[in-house]
RNA sequence: GGCUCCGUAGCUCAGCUGGAUAGAGCGACGGUUUCCUAAACCGUAGGCCGCGUGUUCGAAUCACGCCGGGGUCACCA
């Protein structure tokens, strides 16, 4: 259920009963008619734009129009009080009885409250990470994890159908560089010295790689020109590699559905199929892009390339797709890709990419758009920077000194759950501070303790009651007399859970997953504060000596909330807590 | 110089499809524990929402132009 869009059916519903009674013209557009919780609490608990909407089209004055609305509104059994406010707002206060209903409705509907079908089944596909397979994950590729992991929740949740993806970027120079790197500790492995020249990988992680080249070749390889080794050391590091950052992302509680290779697409005639289909619509060309404005480059010289004419849908400049010597451009093969998950028939395409490829994402659009004919969306969503901070103080990283920070690091000191919860502090264009120290303290300035911390009240609270003989399954709370939740802190808690199916809706129409950590902070938040009002006033405490009735109407209440904050956690993909120790 | 993101309280940041007197945490100050976890709560102080123009009944929100900061910018991936 949610609530908001119910009441907005109501109100629509109205106003087509106004419309064919002749009190409103025909044909108006109630697109724009809102119905949205008041800033100021003090309003009523909903309110509509109805009136201001509607009045120009009209021909009439908001007020009257809000009125007569009003008047109507008041009507219904779910609304106790509708005013007309300033300059032609109305505002409903709902009855208590809504509230319950709401309570109710968490604990009959479970794990699925607030599930939404906003989606509406459509098919989409989020790729995320596409770390290059040289190297294990490092803490610049945690962010984008968890954010595309969330988000991929959160779109299931709400009524997508989702794909996750990871595309590998095996098909470049980089690779090769990985492959004579590995060489270099095969031979180590057989008792040479190792030469890891400049620009080759020198990090530690290609020993075990070395090892087992080792294993696997003896030492049939030695002095063996690199035409001989090549291609299968790439295969093979490449391999280990992605082996090594799967693991690393399951430490992080990432599953993908899929992972592409770039490698694959060469040979396939993918690639060529993909440039041919832009050349049918006029857009591939042969010519010579003009230098940078405002940018020096000293060895700049006009070249003759192939060029995507990426203008045509939106671009600032045309794109080269192949190089001066005839091999495919980077962006070929990802043009290709995106081609693919086309024809895969997704209805929309999600990319994550680190905030360093902001340059790529006019041409990634232009491309899409142009190969499925305008018909499926592709949202970039660019994910900022993480600062690492240990004390307050920055961390240094240096890959050249080796000390470079690695996934395994930051979940390691800093736990998958809690680091998952911090990366959605932020809305993904926004540079966030990751403090070791910080993170792992237990207090208010810990917005992922603070959630926790209610859950694990919750849970003490459930615990007392079952251990005092009352019957505290989900099944049984849904039956109480929860006509006894009247206090206004009980009914303020009972809006807030009221407001999760809405959040969920409104994350995911904006690929948003952070508002979800924000909600259930401020969820959390309205729950310590009721929960602290029992100190002063003992009716409001949950568990009531000796009185199960009302016991069990407010241990259902705090249940909902519990069922909502499991709810949001696991779209964070973070265990709830059951208590803090 | 082009593109792009950011600019909101002393600090770190939320703010929906434009909506009423702009919010939270930290920090500061002052309160609340014989009672379900005080690891929490309540209160006070603190604002030209970078600046300007426009659109609108209405702008932190949309458009354009400035200012300041980050990222990025041809045969790297």
């Amino acid at each position: 259920m949610n609530l908001f869009a119910d009441i907005r059916s109501l109100v629509v519903a109205e106003l087509t009963a106004m419309t064919a009674e002749g009190a409103l013209p025909a044909g108006l557009d109630f697109a724009n008619v809102a119905v949205e919780p008041p800033r100021d609490d003090a309003h009523g608990d909903m309110a509509t734009n109805a009136a201001m909407v509607l009045a120009k089209p009209a021909g009439q004055p908001p007020r009257a129009i809000a009125d007569a609305l009003a008047a109507r509104l008041g009507r219904d059994p779910r609304i106790s009080e509708a005013t007309v406010a300033g300059p032609g707002f109305l505002n409903l206060r709902l009855s208590n009885l809504v509230w319950q209903g709401v309570v109710k409705a968490a604990l009959t509907d479970g794990a699925n409250f607030g599930r939404s079908t906003l989606g509406n089944g459509a098919k989409v596909n989020v790729e995320f990470v596409s770390a290059n397979p040289t190297g294990p994950m490092h803490v610049g590729h945690v962010r984008g994890a968890v954010v595309g992991d969330a988000l991929a929740r959160l779109l299931a949740f709400a009524g997508w159908k989702v794909t996750r993806e990871y595309y590998i970027n095996d098909g470049g120079a980089q690779v090769d560089v990985l492959a004579r790197s590995a060489y270099e500790r095969y031979r180590e492995a057989c008792g040479l010295e190792p030469q890891i020249r400049e620009g080759l990988y020198p990090g530690d992680y290609l020993i075990p790689v070395g090892e087992a080249l080792k294993a696997k070749y003896g030492t049939s390889l030695l002095d063996q020109p690199e035409s001989v080794w090549l291609t299968d050391l790439r295969d093979f590091a490449s391999a280990m590699m992605m082996q090594e950052i799967r693991n690393d992302l399951a430490q992080l509680g990432v599953q993908m559905d899929v992972f592409s290779s770039e490698k694959a697409l060469y040979g396939t005639g993918k690639i060529e199929a993909a440039i041919q289909a832009l050349r049918d619509q006029g857009l591939i060309y042969e010519g010579t892009l003009e230098p940078p404005k405002g940018k020096t480059l000293e060895d700049w010289e006009p070249r003759v390339q192939t060029l995507f004419r990426s203008t045509a849908h939106g671009d600032d400049v045309d794109r080269p797709v192949m190089k001066s010597d005839g091999s495919w451009t980077y962006f070929a093969p990802d043009i290709a890709y995106h081609y693919d998950k086309v024809q895969r028939g997704f209805d929309a395409l999600i990319d994550i990419f680190g905030a360093d490829h902001g340059g790529y994402v006019k041409r990634m659009k232009a491309a899409v758009s142009a190969l499925s004919a305008g018909r499926v969306p592709l949202d970039i969503k660019l994910v900022q920077l993480v600062r690492l901070y240990k004390n307050g103080e920055p961390l240094k990283m240096s890959k050249r000194a080796g000390t470079f920070v690695t996934l395994r690091d930051v979940v390691e000191q800093a736990g998958a759950d809690v680091t998952r919860f911090m990366m959605l502090t932020r809305k993904n264009d926004v540079t966030l501070d990751f403090d070791f120290a910080k993170v792992l303290e237990q207090s208010k300035d810990n917005p992922v303790f603070y959630v926790q911390y209610a859950n694990a009240r919750i849970n003490s609270v459930l615990r007392k009651a079952r251990d005092a003989g009352l019957d505290v399954t989900d099944a049984t709370l849904a039956k109480a007399d929860l006509t006894q939740l009247a206090h206004p802190a009980e009914i303020d808690l009972a809006q807030a859970i009221a407001e999760w199916p809405r959040e969920v809706e409104i994350a995911a129409r904006g690929n948003e997953p952070h508002r979800i950590a924000f909600y259930l902070y401020e969820l959390a938040s309205e729950f310590h504060g009721l929960w602290n009002r029992g100190h002063d006033d003992h009716s409001l405490r949950f568990w009531q000596e000796g009185n199960l009735a009302t016991s069990s109407a407010k241990i259902a209440l705090i249940r909902a909330t519990g069922v909502v904050i499991s709810a949001g956690l696991a779209i964070l993909g973070v265990t709830p807590a059951e208590e803090m120790r």
